[in-house]
DNA sequence: CGCCAGGGCCATA
DNA sequence: TATGGCCATGGC
C-alpha cells in the first residue's frame, strides 16, 4: 500500500528534491524553527537572519539577540535554547557533514535524540536532509495521511517510522521524496476533507 | 474572534 | 508508559 501511495504522489508531483534550505546546517535551523509552526512563521524568521545564519554566528551571538531574530517563528524562548543546543553537538564535528557521517546512523540518532530540544522527528529530519542518510521522517502529515487512507490511527512514531522503512527500499533518496511528497500533498489539500477529488491518491480513497 | 501550524519538554500518576 | 499543560507567532 505505501509503495502505490508513494508511486501515485511521485508520478503526480515529480521530483521534488527537498528540504528547501541553502546547506545542511540551516536544514538543522529549520528543523527546530518549524516545530508544531507553519512554514511561512519559519521562512520570516530565516530572513531574519539577513544571510548571517551559520553554526560559528549562532554559536556567539547573545540569546537575547537570537531570540529576536527567530521570533516569528513562535516559542522562541525556548528554541533559542535548542538552536545553541544543536549548534554545539554540531560543533563536534567541526561543523561538518562529512565529519559527522563517519559515524553510523545509529549512532548520531542516539546523539541526536540527547540534544534538548530535538525529538525523533527533528532528530530524523536532520539524519535524513541535512547529512542524507536513510532515516525515515514521520511528521503530522504522514500521520493524517495513513488516518485519512484508514491504514493506521494508534501507531506510535517508532512504530510509523518502521512501517515505512520495512516496506521501502533503505534509500535516501526514496525516503526524502516520499515526506517531501506527503508534505506537498498535505499542503494541497484540505485536511478535514474525506474525499479528495484533485488529489492524487482519489484512486485509494474511493476504495475505502 | 478562535483555530491551527512539518514538536518537544516536563510534571504527574 | 501515558496523558496534559505549556510554549508564541502569524495566517485565515
Amino acid at each position: 500500500m505505501l509503495t502505490k501511495i508513494y508511486a501515485l504522489l511521485s508520478k503526480h508531483y515529480g521530483d521534488l528534491n527537498w528540504w528547501p534550505a541553502k546547506s545542511p546546517y540551516e536544514v538543522m535551523v529549520g528543523a527546530i524553527l518549524t516545530q508544531n509552526t507553519a512554514w511561512t512563521n519559519v521562512e520570516k524568521a530565516l530572513a531574519n537572519f539577513g544571510g548571517k545564519l551559520s553554526p560559528p554566528y549562532i554559536a556567539k551571538i547573545s540569546g537575547e539577540k537570537l531570540s529576536e531574530i527567530i521570533r516569528p517563528a513562535g516559542f522562541f524562548r525556548q528554541k533559542t535554547v535548542y538552536l545553541k543546543a544543536i549548534t554545539k553537538w554540531f560543533a563536534k564535528y567541526n561543523y561538518s557533514v562529512k565529519t559527522a557521517r563517519k559515524k553510523s546512523l545509529e549512532f548520531l540518532r542516539a546523539e541526536l535524540l540527547a540534544v534538548k530540544g530535538v525529538g525523533a522527528e527533528t532528530a530524523d529530519s536532520i539524519l535524513l536532509y541535512a547529512l542524507n542518510l536513510p532515516s525515515f521522517v514521520v511528521d503530522a502529515y504522514t500521520k493524517r495521511l495513513l488516518t485519512r487512507l484508514n491504514i493506521t490511527t494508534t501507531l506510535k512514531y517508532d512504530e510509523l517510522k518502521n512501517l515505512f522503512e520495512k516496506a521501502l527500499p533503505r534509500d535516501v533518496k526514496l525516503y526524502n521524496q516520499f515526506h517531501a511528497l506527503i508534505v506537498m500533498n498535505a499542503k494541497e489539500h484540505c485536511r478535514k476533507k474525506p474525499v479528495c477529488v484533485k488529489c492524487p491518491l482519489t484512486v485509494i480513497c474511493l476504495q475505502q
